[in-house]
RNA sequence: GCCGGAGUGGCGGAAGGGCAGACGCGGCCGACUUAAAAUCGGCUGCCCGCAAGGGCGUGUGAGUUCGAAUCUCACCUUCGGCACCA
């Protein structure tokens, strides 16, 4: 730091420079603990704050600081109010991006993931944040990810993990993929973008279907309208019924074979006028007409094939083959033929479907694409029952009745729905069921860096689990994993080759690794113990510390980690680990940062914003500051530096008129002068007035995360020190209070600085240091925030002609008379008598009504 | 197509039934300086007007209200999510 001895005989203060402040209370802090949160303190309420734990990609970028540093501030905030705040931070560090790195430049991906997160974490601390780094996790240590088999094994005796062989979505990058890893009408990988196609393979899979209606219960959870509504959406719940059709007998088959099918809509019954299976349904080559036989399996190959590849949108035509075999509806005993298409989808309800083309789109354009009869079984009000159909009535409106169904014409839709199913149930042939959109999470992927699926397959006594004293199953350090497509695992023979841990014979490891979506679905419970050995977590703590009470990051995991996340603690409870139900109390979602080109900053676009220079150029405070100040936080945006000067300027003036109130600008004709009218005591009280109204405002907007207008009034109350610095208040009690309030409610944004600033004032004071973050944050003294008088804007027919400077008491009587002597009124009434006179607020605005 | 979010100055945004545009960026003018930078001060929604003042303004159109950026309905634009889920 340079002092430049001066002449004069005050000391010329030195320039705000965040370079030389930072690192040195960086390291302060750090050296007293000031952020190692004692997990068995409970003399105070405790405050669980988790921010989603990065990718150890290489680089932090904007975005990184854009959801910690507000958080941070979060906690610092929380800290200052007595509570017991646990901020941990750890690497998510199994994944696909440290094998491809390694596969490109010939490096273990373990030595790869490790140097990323070293450069990562000196980035995270350049922040400034107040992470517990104690409590680090880094989910590819085996420590780590042998709970993750742990927990597996668990599952799997309890029967929640299961290997089941079916068509599953391949990424040629990333193997397997769950189902809501699929994006997109084009069908592509959710990481890599690469087109995902279809594979029958043996994999595993975690029964999260169990939860489908646990999880559409949000109650007690302050989530987000949005994600609730995503979630919701995927899980898919639909009501209605399974109806059991028969097939019919003809020259080749004797029939009699249940065909079973889901409807929400089993009014529509009298409408079927044909049936359709999903290409894979079990029953297709049992009931294809030999005949017909020939054309239906190639439709099938082809299904197959294309499936998923190529069934871009619902406008696609569709495609279907007849089977050559009818099915008998169960209400009237109508024979109608049976189709198969690629629209019905095996994996949803039955797999099959009765088609009622007059009241579902699909069906209709199926129907008219073949020539497939239309009958109209609902009629709304008004419609002659025999109408040709033009389109699909699917809408539910009042009035509504059935035709052309038997005995059950004339009913309203929904009363006769409950009749049809009522009337079949007597022999079984229908119930009421409910049916979601939700599958298991699968959880097998074909790579190398991830947790080993902790499974061995054994000739003589099939798939044996690895016992528990063998774990952690360990991934081999040095395998060829560069890439033949092929997970590298499967050409390991030491790794593969193992002794059947129950007959000792011949047997082979599972070469499959899990989703690092598993490794996420659980770390904050790890957090509170991370160095425990004998079981995933301390039960004691989880009790004590979760569920988190406030969970921060962004929206695109809506469906994914947010979800999983759910899933994993229901499931890690029915295994008895935890008593949690759900993990996350309340969630924000902070919104994306985007590339100054408005699209999302990645390096191979080169928009990526490196925050290391930009913490040379101004420091961490600024750019904390300048994040918060930009927006609203839940909207994110483009970015653009072009504000961050003015964020800087401020954190200047912040400076100059803490260390130095009696400074008077060379540039301001009326600097070091109380504004005309005012004298020191009402000057004094206008300080203190606009101190604690900010100091209101201010800590609202702290608990509604409202941190750019947090940040603007921190400005405006500086703004109001800097036009009375150098006067006859600057260096008042009520000055000095307004700057030490100041310090203490921009503590939490700006750390730096505000540590700084106090401990100078501290030392000129003569008192002994103490951190500013360890102060409790300050209480409105609501004495000083009252006026004497008011503006009332005045309004005449809604429209603002006026202002009126009156007595805050002043009785509405009174302020009527005024506002109907205001001149300006007045001329407005024209000479009319007014016909109301509306005091809103209790007179805090008047508007007069008249008529003219 | 369905579900969800958002449309306010040149720009980021504030106000969420009661003064539209807080705060900041940018711009213009000025002070300081030999000069520039930095810093400081003033002005800055649009239109008419020398001014006083007036008119118009929150995507569009209707509505509710004494009063609407804010509530209701319809539409337009845009950004996310879903992808034939019977």
């Amino acid at each position: 730091m340079s002092q430049t001895a001066e002449p004069q005989a005050r000391t010329r203060i030195e320039r705000y420079d965040a370079a030389s402040i930072e690192p040195r209370w960086q390291a302060r802090w750090d050296e007293l603990g000031l952020y190692r949160t004692d997990l068995h303190d409970d003399s105070r309420p405790k405050f669980y704050l988790l921010t989603m734990y990065p990718y150890p990609s290489g680089d932090l970028h904007i975005g990184h600081w854009y959801i910690k540093t507000p958080t941070d501030a979060i906690a610092r905030y929380h800290r200052m109010h007595g509570e017991n705040v646990f901020l941990p931070i750890g690497f998510d560090a199994f994944g696909l991006p440290a094998e491809n790195a390694a596969i490109r430049n010939n490096i273990n991906p373990r030595d790869w993931t490790m140097a990323n997160i070293e450069n990562m974490r000196r980035q995270l601390r350049s922040m400034g944040a107040t992470f517990d780094w104690e409590a680090e996790v880094v989910t590819c240590e085996p420590d780590y990810y042998r709970w993750n088999q742990w927990f597996f094994l668990k599952f799997l005796e309890a029967g929640l993990a299961y290997r089941a062989t079916s068509a599953v979505d391949w990424c040629p990058n990333d193997g397997t993929l769950a189902r809501e890893q699929v994006e997109g009408a084009d069908r592509h990988c959710w990481r890599c973008g690469a087109k995902v196609e279809k594979r029958d393979l043996p994999q595993w899979y975690l029964r999260v279907t169990n939860y489908a209606d646990e999880l559409l219960d949000f109650t007690g959870l302050d989530w987000p309208e949005p994600i609730k509504t995503q979630q919701t959406n995927w899980i898919g719940r639909s009501e209605g019924a399974e109806l059991v059709f028969t097939t019919a007998p003809d020259d080749h088959q004797p029939g009699g074979h249940e065909l079973r099918v889901f409807t929400t809509r089993p009014d529509t019954l009298f409408g079927a006028t044909f049936m359709v299976l999903a290409p894979e349904h079990p029953l297709v080559s049992t009931l294809a007409a030999p005949e017909r036989r020939a054309e239906v399996e190639a439709y099938v190959t082809k299904a197959r094939a294309e499936t998923e590849i190529e069934r871009l949108s619902t406008d696609r035509e569709k495609t279907g083959v007849p089977l050559g075999a009818d099915a008998i509806n169960p209400i009237n005993g109508e024979r109608i033929p049976i189709w198969i298409a690629d629209y019905v989808l095996a994996g949803y309800g039955t797999g099959a479907i009765m088609a009622v083309p007059a009241h579902d789109e699909r069906d209709f354009s199926f129907a008219k694409r073949f020539g497939l009869p239309i009958r109209r079984v609902v009629a709304p009000l008004g419609t002659i029952a025999d109408d040709a159909v033009d389109d699909a009535y699917v809408a539910h409106a009042a009035g509504e009745t059935l035709v052309n169904s038997g005995p059950y014409d004339g009913l309203p839709a929904d009363i006769a729905g409950q009749q049809i199913v009522a009337e079949l149930a007597k022999d079984g042939r229908a119930r009421t069921t409910v049916t979601y959109r939700l599958r298991d999470w699968l959880i097998s992927r074909q790579r190398y860096w991830g947790t080993p699926i902790p499974v061995i397959y054994c000739e003589e006594c099939g798939i044996v689990p690895v016992p528990d004293e063998d774990l952690p199953v360990r991934l081999p350090d040095n395998v060829d994993y560069r890439g033949s497509g092929e997970n590298p695992l499967a050409r390991d023979e030491a790794f593969l080759n193992v002794k059947c841990p129950r007959c000792e014979g011949p047997a082979r490891r599972e070469t499959d690794t899990m989703d690092t979506f598993v490794d996420s679905s659980w770390y904050w419970y790890r957090y509170l113990s991370p160095e425990k050995s004998g079981g995933p977590v301390d039960a004691g703590l989880v009790r004590r510390w979760t569920p988190v009470d406030q969970y921060t990051g962004g929206a695109e995991h809506a469906v994914m980690h947010l979800l999983y996340a759910r899933e994993f603690t229901k499931m890690m409870r029915d295994v008895g680990v935890i008593e949690q139900d759900e993990p996350f109390k309340r969630l924000f979602n902070q919104g994306q940062i985007l590339g100054a080109d408005g699209e999302r900053m990645s390096k191979s676009r080169g928009n990526v914003e490196d925050p290391d220079e930009l913490v040379k150029r101004f420091g961490a405070d600024t750019i904390r500051l300048f994040l918060m100040f930009m927006g609203p936080w839940d909207q994110g945006g483009p970015w653009s530096p072009s504000g961050i000067g003015g964020v800087h300027r401020f954190l200047n003036r912040v400076w100059g008129v803490t260390l130095d109130p009696h400074r008077v600008e060379p540039g301001d004709p009326d600097a070091g002068r109380l504004p005309a009218g005012e004298d020191s005591a009402s000057a004094a009280a206008a300080i203190r007035m606009a101190a604690h109204r900010t100091l209101r405002d201010v800590t609202a907007d702290y608990e509604d995360f409202h941190f750019n207008t947090m940040v603007a009034k921190l400005m405006e109350l500086t703004n109001v020190l800097v036009r009375y610095r150098g006067s006859a208040v600057a260096g008042t009690l009520e000055w000095d209070e307004a700057v030490r309030l100041l310090l203490l409610m921009l503590a939490p944004a700006a750390p730096h600085i505000s540590e700084e600033l106090w401990s100078r004032l501290l030392a000129g004071r003569g008192e002994r240091w103490g951190s500013i973050h360890t102060e409790t944050w300050p209480a409105v003294d609501a004495s000083a925030i009252v006026e004497a008088t008011r503006e009332v804007p005045v309004q005449v027919n809604g429209k603002l002609r006026d202002r009126l400077v009156v007595p805050a008491g002043i009785d509405p009587a009174e302020l009527e008379r005024l506002v109907l002597a205001s001149p300006r009124v007045q001329a407005h009434l024209a000479g009319h008598a007014p016909d109301r006179v509306i005091q809103a607020g209790g007179g805090r605005l008047v508007n007069v009504v008249v008529t003219d």
